[in-house]
DNA sequence: CTTGCTTTAAAACGATCGTTTAATACAATT
DNA sequence: AATTGTATTAAACGATCGTTTTAAAGCAAG
């Protein structure tokens, strides 16, 4: 028998709590789902809280198995990792329809701290938010201060958990086709890195160059190549 | 001039709700508040999940109330507008601790989308969407696909709403001097609208310049890469 | 004052929650 | 074989949930 009563409750919580959250969860329905007694939820883990700061604990790991991030050799363009990173961290967040509920309880952990899994969530994600400084710092100029290189880390990360956060709204704001043409993981690290890339100066900006009645700025063309 | 027992229940249920959501929140808790018997819920609005979405309503009631958006002549650049439209946004967003609840429980809805309230959140933020949409396209070349319009208008919300919906995560990562120093509406609006008008291209970019293209990596063949 | 209707009040209902209890089955140790 | 400790079970416990019942208080109109 490859499992114990224990690690079955562990395995069916998880999914239990990401679907409905740590109240509207029963421990009834878990141990139906896992196939053991009510009882053995007080008797493995004292109570029904402390199943469920296990059971994020177990999706963290579970999530820093799944999907790495690579980390690359040394003289990898900063503008691959960048693009590397946001596909990782979309793919991660976009992979709820498949594979869903890690990434589905650690979100309501974000959402709604909890217990003490608020500085579980912070150890797990700043190690890999100074990933993305890192990133961001070859492109940076070397002046630029400490808070401006944090708001364009939240900048980058926010467009991205946008999708997953708000996803809801998005799928009513899109019609279907759309949806599943153009917002799967890969297209949309293709925007945001492209987005991030033009705002840092290493592509072509996206907007219309010319402002044609642009009283407000000078119409010297001081702006010339590209 | 004292409300009735029906709007004080609606106006001690919005609280509630959005503090504890609608499982924890309890009817025994928002009748004690607003002080009356704990049958006046099932009297005025039939049950719990009525009485809920009714407070939802008037969530969006009175945010669209406080803080609207402005309606600009038409002559203002759409610079000024882009930075008005996010700073309103934010302002909304992070106002949680002075006059916190309807944005509070307006998240929820849209992170957890019960009952019907899903298509009555999309009513709501679509308009204003648009609008975003209106500004954007001043700045876009005429060729711009309708999709990616929509994409960068995310990007723009994502930026945004990020520092709401996982404002637990930000408070962990940055210490609190400088949390209270440059995460306002003021700064956040600041830094977004620079990063989006320099994506854009009528902004200079944030990255430092000198730098070899990115362009010459498929031109010239770099040494050894995986 | 009575009538008819709305509103408020107290109490209890049935259901379900998390948890505990007490008894049993099993395996290893003495 | 007896004992010890762990694992598992059915049942019940007490608390709390949303809801219902029942009845009384308020109150305008006849």
């Amino acid at each position: 028998m490859p499992d114990d009563a224990k690690t079955r409750l562990l395995q069916a919580a998880g999914p239990v709590f990401a679907d409905k959250g740590f109240q509207a969860a029963t421990v009834r329905e878990i141990c139906e789902l896992a196939g053991v007694n009510v009882a053995s939820i007080n008797y493995y883990f004292g109570d029904k809280e402390r199943l469920y700061v296990e059971a994020v604990k177990e999706a963290r790991r579970i999530k820093a198995d799944r999907t790495p991030f690579p980390d690359w050799p040394a003289d990898v363009a900063p503008e691959t990792r960048l693009r590397q990173f946001v596909e990782t961290l979309l793919t991660r967040l976009l992979s709820a329809d498949a594979v869903p509920w890690p990434t589905r309880l650690m979100m309501r952990e974000i959402l709604d701290p909890g217990s003490a899994c608020k500085e579980l969530a912070q150890e797990y994600f700043r190690p890999e938010f100074e990933m993305l400084l890192g990133i961001l710092d070859e492109m940076l100029p070397p002046d630029t201060p400490d808070y401006r290189r944090r708001q364009l880390g939240f900048s980058v990360v926010g467009q991205c958990v946008f999708y997953r956060l708000a996803g809801g709204v998005v799928s009513a704001l899109v019609d279907e086709e759309e949806l599943s043409e153009r917002y799967d993981a890969e297209d949309l690290a293709n925007h945001i890195t492209r987005f991030t890339l033009a705002a840092l100066g290493r592509t072509p900006p996206l907007g219309r160059q010319p402002s044609p009645p642009a009283k407000l700025r000078d119409i010297v063309p001081q702006e010339s190549e590209n």
